[in-house]
DNA sequence: CCCCCTATGGCTGATACCGTACAGACCTGG
DNA sequence: CCAGGTCTGTACGGTATCAGCCATAGGGGG
């Protein structure tokens, strides 16, 4: 079988979950700390949704329509800057949610975001989220506090960016793909070049040397996690700073992340 | 009178203010917002404070104790990594609020944050802080919006730090720097090779040119900008994309930045 | 089976910035 | 007036990454 058939959940199938209660099941971190009263704020505005690789979710200067969860997969804050320049500024999957800007009230920000691993969650309306976390303390304290892990990255980022090879950078990046996706995704080395803020040809570089370590396999617009461990020593201290305070920032995080197996389409 | 005599304005006279309210006269965007209900909650707390250059604000993973309001003067997000490099990842003067992770319910982050440029303002505590904008939904948004507006900064930077040259992004954060505290202020080349993440040698390179350009003067320890509209052509665009933001999210943004003249101390 | 598109691999020379080092210039305190 | 610290100016070789370009290879559609 293709690697490229590994792919998504489809949204009638994450549907289905809903009947056996999201909390319970989530792989989401928001989604699964939710208490029943936090819950019943939320769960009636949330929609299943398939993230296709590529979609974009909001773009700069744009109203944000929803805000999402994501449980499978993976979305991509990019600047891109007015002379077509563009640099990946902070990734977010399972852990969190996407559409900060609607939780601080500003509805959008500067920024691109798009899936950069596909995958599926849930979305729900800007106006929903605002009102939910206007209604719950402890909801609104769950989010921020998520805000707080997501400032952080950027936040390493900026400096990561500034101070560290791309070989460092790139281990870095596969690993926190690897953490809410698991050990296998799909990815093009042009794609992870944009992430990067690099050349295309220099990822090629980059890949052929973590692949001769044995530390990553990879095919055609596909990348295999061989040795994570191998791979973090090759990373900076940027990914292990980063994880850490998200386990100490989102619910549940010493759980972080979940090692479950990847869902596969049925067939 | 040699340039480092214009220094701060001492904590006397800013508490002198005091007694004509806040919300008034403050070069503080959020202060100056407030509406009386909100002055209500807050003003109670403050307490004034004079703010040395290369005063520790908070360190990474310590609690902070204060949320800083700043009228004059500057504090910079460092991020320093494991092997002692170091970058800037933002800047906060008067246009908002020093101490984000308190308001994220996240009490504290992995960056190191001081006065840069030395200044006076505001502090209050930490749970007076949470208290407060849990109480009020309208101040709560204010500092939200705040917040966003800084996260963009953060984020831009991100880009900034791996695309643009030491040219670029030095006039960028000279005219930041200007926003905020005037067209002069105490800054030594080995502190700016800090906030650009590079080589104090390389920042000596750039200020000649800079200053061969007509753009700025600086003597030892001190910058005056001379043309910022020059300035403006040489920084990239991630000065103005990042002020434009600001100006949309801040309270009372479209008057930022303020063009008063600097207070100075009596005599 | 062939074609074409996408993805990866590999050149070449150019350059921005680095690490290190040292010298001069200014300022302050004794 | 000297001593010592701090700040700025400058040089040198080294290197990571760039920009541009072309070659090869896999894989799906006709």
């Amino acid at each position: 079988m293709p690697l490229t058939a590994i792919r998504l959940l489809d949204s009638e199938s994450a549907a289905c979950r809903t009947a056996g209660g999201i909390a319970m099941d989530s792989r989401n971190f928001i989604l699964r700390s939710l208490s029943p009263a936090e819950e019943a704020l939320v769960r009636p505005h949330l929609e299943p949704i398939t993230l296709p690789q590529k979609m974009t979710v909001f773009r700069p200067d744009e109203d944000i329509s929803h805000a999402y969860f994501i449980e499978w997969g993976c979305a991509s804050l990019i600047n891109i800057l007015p002379d077509g320049d563009a640099v990946e500024v902070g990734t977010i999957g399972n852990e969190g949610m996407v559409g900060i800007p609607v939780l601080l009230e500003a509805d959008r920000m500067p920024c691109h975001c798009d899936i950069q691993i596909p995958g599926n969650g849930w979305r729900m309306r800007a106006a929903a989220l605002r009102s939910a976390a206007n209604q719950s303390q402890s909801l609104r304290t769950k989010l921020l506090r998520f805000t707080q892990a997501h400032f952080n990255q950027v936040a390493q980022s900026a400096a990561c960016n500034r101070l560290h090879s791309i070989e460092e950078r790139c281990a870095r990046w596969l690993l926190m793909c690897r953490d809410r996706v698991g050990d296998e995704f799909p990815l093009t080395q042009e794609y992870l070049a944009v992430m990067l803020g690099v050349r295309r040809a220099g990822v090629t570089v980059t890949a052929r040397l973590l692949q001769g370590a044995g530390l990553i396999a990879y095919t055609r617009g596909n990348i295999r996690i061989l040795d994570p461990a191998g791979l973090e020593e090759v990373a900076c201290d940027c990914y292990r700073i980063t994880r850490d305070e998200f386990r100490r920032l989102i619910p549940g995080g010493d759980s972080y992340p979940l090692v479950d197996s990847k869902p596969r389409s049925p067939g």
